[in-house]
RNA sequence: GCCGAAGUGGUGGAAUGGUAGACACGCUAGGUUCAGGGUCUAGUGAGGGCAACCUCGUGCGGGUUCGAGUCCCGCCUUCGGCACCA
């Protein structure tokens, strides 16, 4: 294919121009209104690709655009470069995950450069340097002071690819979310970070999120997952122990047959001693901890359970019921005991059925309802029966009836419970932050000191790939001494979850090369939160429910004043190639650097931008990227043309020509239209439409015409600011070959002049009940009497009108006419 | 199962309740060219008509309205998230 504009001089030479004029570099100015624009940072797996290349380009023509609208746009770039896959690569290649990381970052930075992003790069963030993640320390032991970190033992997911452990929010469908093996219990101790201390306030602001997806915040809330309902206490028979159950249907209560404990639940140590059934309830108990051990758990199995013999008592009817021991009672949610409703809970009914136990009906649907089909719960609404006292009320309001009765009794109360639980940070990992903790035989766990923070990572570890943590192995890392008695003690060998690294990396770049502080309080006040971040969906939960975290953490620690991270959150489509997201194993995987080599930086963001909304997948065409490129050439064609003209670009003056009325009304209407898809919602691929149009609008002119000249300049140079925060390399050339002095991002965003737009004739929709019958040009401010007469003149109306007889019209005011019309 | 989003030409996608299909890809014809490529011009939802025009058309079925891709009710399909959460 031959070349339709020189982009590789262009952009070669306009990149070297904003380097040497320092372009890129953040004006601080006191006073100005600010604008802070962020792209989630990338991991350096070492080369980026089509979703990195969108996720810039998008936010780089944020950035552009706020800043000719007068702003200081904080745009930084840095490198979430702690984690497994440098580790993986030091075992299998020997190669150093230090020095991996380096080569990574270096060749991925080459890259964002040659895409020409308007990065300031004196600001640029590398979480697995010492002066970044001694701060992930020192914020640990801050949350360690506060009772925000503490360490616990439990079964913990544990993925036995990655060799570590993951948080809840990492195993998804039982898979390990980065290398998708099959993830099992392990019992183990790890730290934690009290998320769980936040979850009233991370899921209430939700609601006040306005610049986030409705999407993004419905997923974070129901991962926070509240549920209302009763705690209600079982006495159980012979022995001082109450068992709590937690119910969203205190209103079933009556309907209670049995009493289902979680396998794993501490209540059992003193329990099963009582049991008659000790022996058989045991070896039941390690069955089932057994399977979820090996059992890849994706899906719901077979309910299974066992009669431990003992009893439990109603806390209203006094009757007796007996304790199960279940496998599909959650131990970690709720109180881990559920009270089993068969008649009217699914799950219980099931139970209830394999193993013979009663069913006893207490909500009757109301009358018009179906019957249910038998054999199956009733889940819906109705009254009670069966329930005392309680009998005849609508179960919704037999819910608060019923707690106020056991409250009485003191045998239960309201109670919300959540989903979330707290956040394991604990990895067994090299790549990562060493935990900033000691143990010490006589003093227990002692936390670093401050003033010995880093912990250094040291480098000489050996990577034997063979399991545990090299760190583990690393007599000279984990031998030192306590601070407190100076005995021999052992250093904490785990590292913390990544996630910690970006859950404030946003902050560091406020003020990112303090030596003496995460951040001046001043430049988070200034900056935070985020105007405008940018990324993946696939952080819905995880890294964004994190940051939350940490910023309303850090508020709690008076050094961040705003208890939100990012005001607005724009989650991008994925990048998709026949169908599918683009992944090596299908070979259907774009190369960034391969495009840009073929049709230069421009084209690749101009098409990325143009092809769909941003919030939306995005199917690549390798044909539709031509259409980007030769847009970009036209337009080199159509300057370089009228830039040898000498006529000046005058500004706009009436010469009463209607073509040349009607081109300049056509200029600032685009501006008009571009600025509101900007400012509406990043509606870049309809703005990038208008500009196509009016250069489909200007290639009419004749660049020979002097009359026409100054006009075509004018619109040219509009068309130019428009495109620079979507094409910036060819916008800026154009620019300086139109005769303009200094660098685009520096000057002003056009205005549209209302004047400018308005034209002499516009076109009226003329409709008969409703159908489009004819258009009429006329003057915008005509008179709906007037309308009304020349609609009637027109040739198609009166055809349409034959035999009809005109009953009333409708007229929207500079738009169109409605005539209702009925058989005469 | 629960929650959410989306269904518009051959394709990606446009449409504050007011001309459905902007803009682009592709395709067709023509100009340029020895030719190919590129590029330029015109056309391009379906059906009918020489034409002016006419009819139909935004997943399906109803409804509201002078007027519905858009609002309401009921379905279908696809995609995403969660999932034994009591």
């Amino acid at each position: 294919m031959s070349s339709l504009y020189p982009f590789e001089q262009i952009e070669t030479s306009v990149q070297e121009r904003w380097k040497r004029e320092n372009a890129f570099s953040l004006k601080d100015r006191p006073g100005q209104k600010t604008f802070y624009c962020l792209e989630m940072f990338p991991y350096p797996s070492g080369r980026i690709h089509m979703g990195h290349v969108r996720n810039y380009s998008i936010g780089d023509a944020l950035a552009r655009y706020k800043r000719m609208r007068g702003f200081d746009v904080l745009h930084p770039m840095g490198w979430d470069s702690f984690g497994l896959p440098a580790e993986n690569a030091a075992i299998q290649r020997g190669i150093h995950p230090a020095a991996w990381t380096e080569q990574n970052i270096a060749h991925m930075k080459e890259q964002l450069g040659r895409l020409g992003l308007s990065y300031d790069w004196s600001r640029e963030v590398t979480t697995c340097l010492p002066e970044y993640y001694r701060w992930n320390q020192w914020f640990f032991l801050k949350f360690y002071e506060k009772g925000l970190a503490y360490k616990k033992a439990g079964l913990l997911n544990w993925c036995a690819s990655c060799l570590t452990v993951l948080a809840n929010e990492q195993v998804e469908e039982g898979l390990c979310w980065r290398c998708k093996s099959p993830v099992t219990l392990r019992s183990m101790e790890q730290w934690y970070f009290k998320i769980t201390d936040y979850t009233g306030e991370l899921l209430d602001a939700l609601s006040d999120l306005h610049g986030w997806p409705e999407k993004v915040r419905i997923m974070q809330g129901n991962w926070i997952g509240k549920s209302e309902g009763a705690e209600i206490r079982f006495a159980v028979q012979d022995s001082p122990v109450e068992l709590s159950v937690f119910t969203t249907r205190p209103d079933t209560l009556f309907g209670v047959t049995f009493i289902t404990i979680a396998p794993e639940h501490p209540a059992l140590d003193g329990l099963l001693p009582l049991s008659p059934q000790k022996a058989s309830n045991e070896a039941f108990i390690r069955e089932v901890l057994h399977k979820r051990t090996t059992d890849r758990n994706t899906e719901p199995g077979e309910k299974e359970g066992v009669d431990t013999g003992l009893r439990v008592v109603h806390p209203l009817t006094g009757d007796i019921l007996p304790l199960w021991i279940g496998n599909f009672v959650v131990a970690s949610y709720g109180t881990g005991v559920v009270m089993g409703v068969p008649a009217h809970d699914e799950r219980d009914h099931e139970f209830a059925r394999k193993y013979g136990l009663p069913i006893k009906e207490v909500i009757a649907p109301p009358i018009a309802h179906e019957p249910h089909p038998p054999g199956m719960a009733y889940t819906g609404p109705g009254h009670l029966i069966h329930s005392g006292s309680f009998n005849g009320l609508s179960n919704e309001l037999a819910k608060g009836k019923i707690i106020a009765e056991l409250e009485n009794r003191g045998k239960g109360n309201r109670k919300v419970t959540f989903r979330l639980r707290d956040w394991g940070i604990s990895r067994q990992r090299y790549w990562g932050t060493p935990i900033p903790i000691i143990y010490c035989e006589h003093c227990g766990t002692v936390p670093v000191p401050e003033s010995d923070l880093p912990v250094i990572l040291p480098r000489d570890v050996a990577f034997t790939g063979k399991g545990g943590s090299p760190l583990a192995e690393s007599e000279s890392f984990y031998r030192t001494t306590c601070p407190n008695c100076q005995a021999p003690s052992r250093r904490e060998t785990d590292t913390m979850d990544t996630f910690v690294d970006s859950s404030w990396y946003f902050l560091r770049f406020t003020d990112p090369s303090n030596p003496k502080e995460p951040f001046a309080k001043d430049a988070a006040r200034r900056w935070i939160p985020v105007d405008q971040y940018i990324g993946g969906v696939e952080h819905a939960i995880l890294h964004l429910l994190y940051s939350r975290f940490f910023t309303r953490a850090l508020k709690d620690l008076g050094i961040v004043d705003s208890p939100e991270p990012f005001r607005s959150l724009l989650t991008q489509g994925m990048v998709l190639k026949d169908g599918s997201k683009m992944s090596k194993s299908k070979g259907n995987v774009v190369d960034p650097d391969h495009l840009v080599e073929r049709y230069g930086a421009d084209t690749v963001r101009l098409f990325t931008l143009f092809s769909a909304p941003p919030d939306k997948d995005l199917a690549w065409d390798d044909k539709a990227v031509e259409g980007a490129y030769r847009f970009l050439g036209r337009l080199y064609q159509r300057v370089s043309e009228i830039a040898k003209n000498p006529s000046p670009a005058a500004s706009a003056k009436d010469t009463g020509n209607p073509a040349q009325k009607s081109l300049l009304a056509k200029i600032h209407e685009t501006i008009r239209d571009v600025t509101f898809d900007l400012e509406s919602n990043n509606q870049m691929n309809t703005a990038i439409a208008r500009l196509m149009e009016l250069l489909n609008a200007l290639s009419a002119g004749n660049p020979e015409n002097p009359e026409e000249v100054p006009l075509l300049k004018e619109g040219y140079t509009t068309l130019i600011l428009l495109l620079s925060p979507f094409a910036p390399h060819l916008s800026q050339h154009l620019y300086a070959l139109l005769g303009h002095k200094g660098l685009l991002l520096d000057q002003p965003w056009p205005e549209a002049r209302e004047e400018a737009m308005v034209r002499e004739e516009i076109p009226f929709v003329i409709q008969i009940n409703g159908k489009l019958r004819a258009t009429l040009m006329l003057p915008p401010d005509i008179e709906r009497a007037d309308l009304l007469k020349k609609a009637l003149e027109d040739e198609r109306i009166q055809r349409n009108l034959v035999g009809m007889k005109l009953q009333k019209e409708i007229y929207v005011p500079g738009k169109l006419l409605n005539l209702v019309v009925v058989p005469r």
